[in-house]
DNA sequence: AATTCATTCAACCGCAGAGCG
DNA sequence: ACGCTCTGCGGTTGAATGAAT
């Protein structure tokens, strides 16, 4: 499929003698001292000038991943858990723009912890996954629980999609950054989309607002609106020494982190959630549902608060 | 001790979007 | 405008490991 898409390039003829599966230390050592060198970018030519019988797919995965410097591994520690929950209540499976709020974490190792982990526990609770909702056990009250889950979803993903547009038609300046700001919106967007769904909000809050959103979300949780362009730069520059790079890319992060109080952005995440489920098309949503869902949070923080990992109840 | 079953997580795959010639 | 390449993302796979029988 790909072949007739796509005429063989140069590179691709090497391509079956490729190396795959796990990465030994040798070629750990390898794109480790290249990186250390030369800095990365160029994804697809980097594998040969390391001296690297692997893809550039494989290299960048390895690197991101796992030899990256300051990638914490091992145990999420609660406060990591319950972050991950909230932002997946509101962002849905954006693993990367979760990852962006834990910068010691990967995408990967977030969405692996939520499929392994945190889903059943949300599972065992009765809460369902995708919607963060109760679980529908038959109930009068809810007549058609299975549409009524289905149309959760699709309310989320409405509510996101009117999140984006409305951020993008209050914030017109942001659309014009000489940076590419879709590409920051999707792929390194830090704290970029709960601040495009916090704008939203806000937009739909009141509407109109003459006040600029920016400086509105930043008196909240002061994003860094100065480092976004800065950072993008730096990840083009393929040339810039990485433990450099990196101390400032993580330096970054640090800056953002602790200057985002973690119990400031709960707190308008849980209310943007529930104003989010109360957004959602769902006509059939009332005060109640609104309640229960803020209900849910609190059993979902307080499980969590109680039950810390490795307890026998979280499996 | 041997076997089966379940879980975890590193790595791969396919796709989409953006840049560039 | 078009096609190719690169990059990044989310979903999925499968080997390794642990637990249960």
């Amino acid at each position: 499929m790909l072949s007739k898409m796509r005429p063989p390039s140069p590179n691709r003829k090497k391509e079956v003698r490729l190396k795959r599966g796990p990465w030994t230390a040798e070629e750990d050592k390898l794109l480790t001292a290249y990186i250390q060198k030369h800095g990365y970018g160029s994804w697809g030519s980097l594998p040969h000038k390391a001296g690297l019988e692997r893809c550039g797919k494989s290299c960048r995965l390895r690197w991101i991943n796992y030899l990256r410097p300051y990638i914490k591994r091992g145990k999420f520690s609660l406060e990591e858990e319950q972050t991950i929950i909230q932002l997946h209540a509101f962002l849905g499976n954006r693993w990367s723009a979760i990852a962006a709020h834990l910068p010691k974490r990967t995408d990967n190792e977030i969405k692996n912890h939520w499929n392994t982990h945190l889903k059943k526990r949300l599972i065992k609770m009765g809460i369902d996954p995708m919607t963060h909702k109760p679980s529908t056990s038959p109930s009068p009250k809810n007549g058609s629980n299975l549409s009524h889950m289905t149309q959760g979803e699709s309310a989320r993903l409405q509510a996101e999609a009117r999140l984006v547009r409305e951020s993008k038609q209050v914030v017109p300046n942001l659309t014009t950054r000489p940076t590419r700001w879709s590409q920051l919106t999707r792929s390194s967007p830090r704290c970029l989309d709960v601040l495009k769904a916090w704008q939203g909000i806000v937009a739909g809050m009141f509407v109109f607002s003459t006040q600029d959103p920016r400086s509105l979300t930043t008196s909240t949780l002061r994003f860094p609106s100065a480092g976004w362009g800065e950072a993008e730069e730096w990840r083009g520059q393929g040339k810039k020494g990485s433990s450099e790079a990196d101390d400032a890319w993580f330096e970054e992060d640090s800056v953002i982190l602790h200057s985002l109080p973690i119990a400031n952005i709960m707190e308008g995440l849980s209310d943007a959630f529930i104003l989010n489920s109360w957004m959602g098309v769902d006509k059939s949503t009332d005060e109640n549902t609104v309640m229960e869902n803020g209900n849910c949070w609190d059993s979902v923080l307080n499980f969590l608060n109680s039950s810390p990992c490795g307890s026998p109840v979280l499996g």
